[in-house]
DNA sequence: GTCAATTAGTCGGATGTCCTACTATTTACC
DNA sequence: GGTAAATAGTAGGACATCCGACTAATTGAC
């Protein structure tokens, strides 16, 4: 619910008590939850709503530092998908596997990516139900230097310590196991 | 970025060598990170794709729970702030800031509310330039019900220990206020 | 006081995601 | 072997988000 650059009363102007430093909005709302006798979930409900502001956060710098590129952040992930890839090339169905996206968000997606001539559909040899993507010469050259403007400038200073860079990923790893994410 | 559902070679089919019960792709990919020379932007790599995914995970869910409300989670968002607002009534503009969302997204979330009945356009008193929002009496009705069952279903349960809830509140709170949110 | 700058909302367009068909192929069962 | 079931991909529609442009109203500077 987030509710954020809230001081107390939601709706009043800042008290004349003074300036009152912007309180964190999620800490505010979980204890509007409280005193509306739900207590019980306010923990979940100030987590998940942590969740959904700091995804909002993280892609928008990621998509500041990609823009330059011509790129958004699902393409850019079809493109690293195929560049890691043995082959260099896959069927879009094992792409959205992959990504956990929607089949018809890789049509998507690919469908940009080809028009931008970063990626080439082919048919499979064999089955030819199956359509392979594979990265085009610039677009294995964008990858590539995409990833090293986002390593430089987002990933290697991701605003946090180590430590708790380390304890955010295995909780969340957590999650998406008891999710049956993996 | 993630590459789930993978084995170690990405484009290859399951190993002989056994079953591999389907190792955490992000931490495959942070593995790949590591492999390119790129290790020391690995673990934020792992950190902003475990956000993405538990993010869309989280979403998901709460969609679910609210889908026989007839509401999205952006649409119960706005009630839930004019739920718990002091006066009930709130401008475009305040909505958007405490979301922390465009304009324009208010606009339609509330074109859409306001079409199903659930809140009303009024003009501001004063300043002619204002349109407040209000909740109806179903409006407000529909708030409380839909936050009873996400409580149930979702956030008295989130899938994680009250530690692992109340560390993850933390660190992302830390990286909310790095990124100026409050 | 008058006109420029700011502020509030809306509109149209671009992108991404999902869902429900629908077509084309391949697999599998009798 | 031939037909039904499963699989791969695409098309169209619904939503949400952002951006830039535009209108209306209020503020502020001279």
């Amino acid at each position: 619910m987030d509710m954020r650059r809230g001081s107390s009363p939601y709706d009043e102007p800042m008290s004349a008590q003074g300036p009152k430093l912007a309180a964190d909005p999620i800490a505010e709302a979980a204890r509007l939850w409280e005193e509306r006798g739900w207590a019980d979930a306010a923990p979940g409900m100030a987590a998940i709503t942590s969740l959904m502001r700091a995804h909002q956060i993280a892609l928008t710098r990621v998509e500041a530092v990609l823009k330059p590129f011509g790129v958004t952040f699902a393409r850019y992930e079809v493109l690293m998908l195929l560049f890691l890839s043995r082959r260099g090339s896959l069927p879009m169905r094992t792409i959205g596997a992959r990504l956990q996206v929607h089949q018809t968000s890789v049509t998507n997606a690919v469908d940009r990516l080809e028009q931008a001539k970063l990626v080439r559909r082919s048919p499979h040899p064999t089955d030819r139900r199956v359509t392979l993507v594979e990265l085009t010469a610039s677009g294995r050259r964008l990858a590539e230097r995409a990833t090293e403007s986002l390593n430089a400038e987002v990933f290697s200073e991701p605003g946090l310590s180590s430590t708790a860079v380390a304890n955010l990923v295995r909780i969340l790893a957590q999650l998406r196991q008891d999710s049956g994410d993996f």
